[in-house]
DNA sequence: CCAAAAGTGTTAAGCATACACCCATGC
DNA sequence: GCATGGGTGTATGCTTAACACTTTTGG
């Protein structure tokens, strides 16, 4: 029985569960580690940990994630609460859900696969703990809005990528093919990348231009716009 | 102390708030009470309660509601966790914000007036309790985001409505003004709404025609499309 | 007959789609 | 010299914004 001012008959358990998105300039990966404690022990799930008292949930979650990949500063945003009665059979837990967005090439893959933890592709995820799975395709659906709203994909990229690379990361988000040529012009009349002259030679003999994306960029959150017209407001 | 399977050291309570949004068919209002308990007694309030063990968060929250306003089959969706160590001045307090949309041609009036609880318009709010103005913002944030992308606006009008009214909703949501022949022209293009041969002379004298919108316009929510272009990428 | 709100149509500009070929390079 | 992936341009149709006048009716 817990001694709260509000409440003392509260028996809830909080916890934060984080879903990490990867991108390797193929395909979308998921991060999920194996279940350390009963029920379940030895499940694939989501990253997390229950919360304690003395962090705040944004960063009990940026703590979950720098234990386990050693960044800091990654992308990351609160998703949704899972509070379902019988979520958990063991006793009531209620999961607050972040996702996370890491650029691949930052993450020593030694150090999470130490940890248990490993990189799926997202269309061949092994059956995950619970409600993750609803969890993750929330998150997916969540993806696909922000990366609408914003210039999010950047987040899942180095600092410097080609042009192939962004239109694969997108095809990768929406599942979909787009034709090049009208990719490159939306993309570049937005006027949010910087093209330098440094080309990757990686993936082709001709090599790509490498782009960077123009530093007012990422600060312009765009929560609110100051004027709407008809269009901006009906898109479904 | 807690007697919890996965952690014995929680001291946490969790609980449901409520940001509700009425219209009036002038403006947005939101729905605010005197808060119950100290600290701050008396001040105003989100609508809210500590959960118990018995209940679903999205069950708890629709209680909330219908408590409060005597309406069932609310529109109501989870916005955001709230869980900052400070929040609560008493102890630490996780608030699981949902918000509402509601006819306010439906809700008596004096009904909630008798609980202490007010209507005011959204641009002449008082000052409220701990941290709600934030989330009021990020809840009309929100309301913005999804009447982009569904026909939500419907939620917050009687079940027939004109096309003046319909203008003037979207008009407070965005607090914008529209020219009247380019939102119709939109609006109509869309093929959500049924015209009916009703007219509702309440606003003028020629009256104007009402419509309802069609039936499966509200199943379709649309979380992802099968199929993008380029445009419905990039959109920032 | 007049005030007040509802309703309507056109033009010009911008934007999105569809589509196919040349370029640069390493081997 | 050829295979591979990178890069480019145009015509067509659609969508949007800007814009002002007519209609209806109750008083």
């Amino acid at each position: 029985m817990k001694n709260s001012k509000y409440s003392n008959s509260q028996e809830i358990t909080v916890a934060i569960d984080c879903v990490i998105f990867g991108f390797d300039s193929e395909k979308l990966n998921l991060l999920l580690w194996r279940r350390k404690v009963n029920p379940h022990k030895g499940a694939w799930s989501l990253v997390g940990e229950v919360i304690g008292n003395d962090l705040s949930l944004d960063k009990t979650a940026s703590d979950v994630l720098f234990k386990l990949t050693g960044l800091e500063n990654i992308y990351l945003k609160q998703l949704k609460t899972y509070g379902e009665l019988d979520r958990d059979p063991l006793e009531r837990v209620i999961s607050i859900v972040y996702f996370s967005l890491i650029r691949v090439d930052e993450l020593s893959l030694k150090k999470v696969e130490n940890k248990d933890a490993k990189w799926f592709a997202l269309n061949e995820l092994p059956k995950l703990f619970l409600d993750h799975k609803e969890m993750v395709n929330d998150s997916l659906s969540e993806l696909r809005k922000i990366a609408k709203d914003q210039p999010l994909g950047f987040e899942l990229l180095p600092k410097l990528f080609t042009l192939p690379q962004l239109q694969t990361l997108y095809e990768s988000i929406y599942n979909t093919k787009f034709d090049s040529r009208n990719f490159r012009k939306k993309i570049l009349s937005l006027n949010v990348l910087e093209k330098t002259n440094l080309k990757d030679k990686s993936t082709s003999r001709k090599g790509a231009f490498l782009f960077g994306f123009k530093e007012n960029t990422l600060i312009n959150n765009q929560k609110n716009k100051d004027s709407y017209n008809t269009k901006d407001v009906f898109q479904f």
